[in-house]
Order: C-alpha cells, then structure tokens, then sequence
DNA sequence: ATAGGGTTAG
C-alpha cells in the first residue's frame, strides 16, 4: 500500500504541469501519511507550487503552514524565502527569517542570498518605505551571516552588494566589492549596475574596463544603460549585435520600449520573442500586459490571458495586478472584477486598480463596498486607495461617507492627506454649497494649497453667487500665478451677476491689457509607430 | 542558489 502511493506520488510530481498535479498529489500525501516518511518528496512538492511558472505561491504557502515537519527543516524555509524574495509581497522573506531566527530553525548559506535580495527589492516594490529602514536590516543580517562564517561565500557576497546597492548605500556595496578575494561575472555586473543606476558613468566604464569576463548578463545590463540614458536604438543595435540572447534580453528590450512609450513595438517584439521560441516569464507577461493598458489594446491583452490559462500560469501578484489594470484601463470593469475576485494574492495596488476604477466609471456604491471588504480582510490601504475612495464620494455628492473617510484615514490609519486628498473633499464640500466649511478647510490644511483648490472654490462661488469669497479665492489665485482668462471670466461674471459693472469694468480693462485671446485647444494624437 | 528585466494605483 504504502509502496505503490509512493510511486504514485514520485511519478506524479515527475510529470507535474500544473497546480492539479500537484494537489493530486498532495491529497495521496494526506490519506496515505506518506508525509512523515518522506519528507524529501514534500519538500519538491513544495518547490515546484512556490517556484515554477505554472504554481503557486499562495498555494505554497498553504503546504508550508500545513505541516510540522516542513517548519523545522531549512531546506523548506529556503523555497519559501526564495519564493518571497521574488515575489511582490518581498518583506515577508524578512518575516520568516525573523521567525526562523526566534524559532532556532537553522540557516544556511542558501538562505542569506534569498534574505538579502528581498530587502534589496522591498525599497522598490515597497516604495514609501526608506531605503536606511532596509539597509538598516540588511547590515543585522550581515552581521548574522559573519557570525556564522557565511559572509565568505560568494554568493553571499554578491548578495550583499546588491543589497547594499538597492538601499542606497554603494559606499558599502563597493566595499564587499573590494574585499572580495575571487570575484565572479555576477559580482562584477551587479557593481556595474549599481553605478550605472546612479549615473556614475565613470566608476560604471572602470568597471566595464577591468571586469575578466563578458557575459549574456552584462549585455542584457547594457541595453538597459543604453535605454536610461535614452536611446533605446542604440540599446537595440547591442540587442541584435549580442551573441547569445535570452529570456531577460528580450525582456529588457520590451520594456525599453515601453519606457520610451513605443508601445506598439514592444508588443511587436513580444511577438517576435515568441515565434523565436523564448519562453516568456511573469515579468515579460507584467510588461506586455502595461503596454496594452497603455494603449487600450484589448484584444491583445484578451490573447495574453488566453495564453496564461492555456499555460496554466496562475494569476496572482504581479500578473494578476496587471490583468486587472490591464482591463479596467480597457474599460472592461466586468472582467477587471472577475480576475480580481478569483485570483490569489492580491496586494494592495489590485484593490486600488479595482476601487479606482469603479470611482472613475462612477460606480460608487461598488467602489465604497470594495472598500470595506478590503477592510474586513485585514488589507492597510494606502493614499491611494483613499484617493479612490473619496472619488467614489465626490462622484456621486456623499458629503457624510466623504467626511468619514477623511478622517478614517488620519485618525484611524494615519496616513497624511495630500493636495489631491484636499481636492476631493473641496469637490464634495463646495457641491453641496458648503463654500464656509471648505474655505475653512483650505486656511487649516498643512499642506500649501495650490491654485486648483482656490479655483475649485472660485467656481463654486459662481454657482452658489458668493461674491465676497469669489474675491478672496481670486486673489489667491492671484498671489499663486497669474490668472488665466478662465479665472478672469468667471470673476467678472461673479461680478456681473451682482450687478458690479465697474468691478466687471476694471477686470475687462486688465484683460485688454494682457490681450484676451482664448488660445484654440487642440489635441495631439500620436501615431503609433 | 546570487545578477541582468518591472517599480504598479491617480
């Protein structure tokens, strides 16, 4: 009995393909308890849901809760570390390390490079979070590594430099560069790339110049310099010029073009990449996915969808953030909602894409319960969930949830309302002709109003006739710029309407003097090449 | 095993 579920299970995961597979055989490990005896066959079940391009992280993460023994086995904490680091959710690889170091589950010289990478990425996908907070961390867990005599492994080490890079501290980056007594191709292009991140050109071509080996890597690092620095034809003549081409040459070369906004070219050399054969990864589905929001190509975007399920290529994190923006950008909110209700993973942006969306088609109802969802499932939104939020309020005049959510946001989640904040609550307040409360709100913002806010008041006062504070919001219109012919018009209607010919008299005379001419507005539609 | 590719949402 317990033989034949063996093989069952090693020829099941042989010829895995999908997430079916693996749950097939993840239930012969449940009924048989083949588990215990075999913990080496988990661990690549394991593997294979958190790492391979058909899995599953959020399944992954399931199998690893699941069972005891994968909890006190390295080897499993380094699949998940491995798994994390890559993924958009890059600080919980810094979570497990701080449980595997209070829980004594052993590290080895696998799961430094893992822990590193991680922090180096969470200053990017993270955003608002200080770089010095993760360098901070990362120089704990050098230390952690020379304590255990890890920190002369290169692959520690050039772990370290990427580390060190990311969060802003070359300085220290160079130094592990410099103490290095061998140094490999990944140590010399990872130093390569962090000065060239920084412009730092110079120490950038001493490094080029002195570095051993030119390796696919250091070209495909090439073509992005040449992309930063603006001429994407000259990163394409490297691209094609370039011996040996892989998945990240293509990719860096799609997403060079989506830099420079030449959308319709890189979704031609997705094209292209696939009749060679290449497979794609997420990232090149993440950028090919942009690129159709970017210009509403749906039936495009509709095609990678169809190629992700054909490839079983699982839709969460990053893939399924995009797929989502991807078709509301396409103004299909229906399927925008579908990929996000059935998807793993959702990181905080897909409700924002999904809240933002329903805000901006004016479906407000959808986008404040989307909200309180996001709040039931324990999901710290951000300003830009807010931002969406308060939209969905100003759309359809909800003066008392608006409110609410204002102050939900400072108080309760502390996030600092921005200008654009204050925008919204200055639409809500000044539809309903509370034009008093919103003055207020515009002379007690920390924040320096800008013209938009005093201009939202201005028109406000046009409608609501309150010719006195009409005057206040156009001197400080005044005071911020000089005010365009919309401001004077609408001020000299104010004054007309009150009957005050010689005000609408002074300000036409000033519109003479600066020669009134409506500029004709005009729209620039590129052609896409 | 590590680099190189993306950094979202208004």
């Amino acid at each position: 009995m317990f033989t034949s579920a063996e093989e069952c299970v090693v020829s099941l995961l042989q010829r895995a393909f999908s997430l079916r597979d693996l749950g097939q055989a993840h239930a012969i490990f449940t009924k048989s308890n083949v588990e215990a005896c075999l913990p080496s066959l988990f661990s690549k079940l394991l593997s294979l849901s958190a790492l391979s391009l058909w899995g599953s992280l959020a399944y992954a993460r399931s199998l690893f809760e699941s069972s005891s023994r994968l909890l006190e086995s390295t080897a499993a904490h380094n699949v998940m570390l491995r798994a994390y680091s890559a993924s958009i959710f890059p600080t919980e690889t810094v979570l497990l390390y701080n449980s595997m170091c209070r829980r004594c589950v052993g590290l080895d010289n696998l799961s430094f490079p893992f822990v590193l990478k991680a922090l180096g990425r969470a200053v990017a996908v993270v955003g608002d979070g200080p770089a010095i907070t993760f360098a901070v961390k990362g120089a704990e867990v050098h230390c952690r590594a020379f304590l255990l005599g890890f920190d002369c492994d290169v692959f520690v080490q050039n772990a370290l430099i990427y580390m060190y890079s990311r969060c802003g501290r070359v300085d220290y980056a160079r130094s592990v560069f410099d103490g290095m007594p061998v140094k490999d191709a990944v140590s010399w292009n990872t130093m390569f790339v962090a000065y060239d991140r920084l412009g730092e050109s110079v120490s950038a071509n001493q490094l080029l110049n002195k570095m051993p080996e030119k390796n696919v890597s250091l070209w495909n690092s090439v073509i992005t310099r040449h992309v930063r620095l603006g001429d994407v034809s000259a990163a394409r003549r490297v691209f094609e010029e370039m011996p040996v081409r892989d998945a990240v040459s293509w990719n860096s070369m799609i997403a060079g073009y989506i830099r420079v906004k030449k959308y319709s070219t890189a979704l031609r050399l997705f094209k292209k990449m696939v009749a060679a054969k290449i497979d794609p990864t997420r990232l090149t589905i993440v950028s090919v996915l942009g690129a159709c929001s970017e210009i509403g190509a749906f039936n495009m975007g509709l095609k990678i969808h169809e190629f992700l399920k054909k490839n079983m290529i699982e839709i969460e994190g990053f893939v399924g953030n995009a797929l989502i923006d991807m078709y509301a950008k396409c103004g299909n909110l229906k399927l925008a909602r579908q990929v996000f209700d059935t998807m793993g993973l959702r990181h905080v942006t897909c409700w924002n894409s999904m809240i933002v969306a329903l805000a901006v088609h004016g479906h407000s109802e959808e986008a404040l319960e989307l909200f309180s969802y996001l709040e039931r499932c324990n999901v710290q939104p951000n300003r830009i969930t807010f931002l969406g939020v308060l939209l969905a309020c100003s759309h359809k005049g909800l003066l008392e949830e608006g409110k609410a959510l204002f102050h939900r946001m400072v108080h309760v989640y502390s996030i600092k309302p921005d200008i654009k904040h204050y925008g919204c609550m200055m639409d809500i307040l000044t539809r309903r002709g509370l034009l008093d409360e919103a003055h207020q709100m515009i002379l007690d913002m920390p924040v320096m109003p800008n013209s938009v806010l005093w201009k939202t008041l201005l028109g406000a006062c046009k409608v609501h006739e309150n010719v006195e504070l009409a005057e206040t919001a156009f001197r400080e219109i005044s005071k911020l710029e000089t005010p365009d012919d919309g401001d004077l018009v609408l001020m000299s209607n104010i004054y007309a309407e009150a009957g005050r010919w010689e005000d609408v008299e002074h300000l036409r005379n000033g519109m003479i003097g600066r020669s009134l001419s409506k500029q004709p507005g005009y729209a620039q539609i590129e052609l896409l090449s």
